[in-house]
DNA sequence: CTCGTGATTGACT
DNA sequence: GTCAATCACGAGC
């Protein structure tokens, strides 16, 4: 399966005060401390697994939230994990996608950028900046004005496939 | 709008 | 060690 990002969040360091590692290391985020184009990959709200891609260099906690992707290969399978959705509404939020794609627990850690892994990285097409859109990130409430405010959110301009 | 759902966590003893 | 609150969401009304 696989499919185009289409929206993501990034998450900035411990001092970000809506970002996981805000409260220093500990064993769910420790993926998120470690090395860069690894899968940070957690669970949430008792149901729903998250899908990050770690950046930044080791030591410091950053990462990409995957928020929604536009299905490219595999959609039968998909469709199969996800019954009764339409398309558009299939990987349109972080954790469709993880149910789609059936990303859990099993794939933290994992390496990204390694041949043969189970799940990986590919270079996508070019895409101009203009097809860019930015905002606030999603559901970070809890977050203090200032970085609730931050508009580290991005998604491609007019995609059926983003999560709102 | 409301509610399910349970691992993780910081605040305690 | 214990404990209750919290939470980067989705489905259904």
């Amino acid at each position: 399966m696989s499919g185009r990002m289409v929206e993501v969040e990034a998450y900035i360091g411990e001092t970000d005060r809506a970002c996981h590692g805000r409260h220093g290391r500990t064993a769910r985020n420790a993926a998120m401390f470690g090395k860069p184009g690894v899968a940070y990959v957690y669970f949430t709200y008792g149901l729903h697994w998250m899908f990050n891609i770690v950046t930044e260099r080791e030591g410091f906690a950053a990462a990409i939230l995957v928020r929604a992707l536009e299905p490219v290969e595999g959609i039968d399978r998909m469709e199969r994990h996800r019954p009764g959705r339409a398309l558009s509404q299939l990987c349109s939020g972080p954790a469709k996608l993880a149910q789609a794609l059936r990303i859990d627990k099993a794939l933290n850690g994992v390496d990204l950028c390694a041949r043969g892994a189970d799940l990986w990285l590919e270079a996508g097409g070019p895409l101009a900046s203009k097809h860019i859109g930015r905002g606030p990130r999603v559901g970070v409430d809890f977050a203090p004005e200032a970085w609730r405010a931050k508009p580290w959110r991005f998604f491609v301009k007019d995609s059926p496939f983003v999560s709102k």
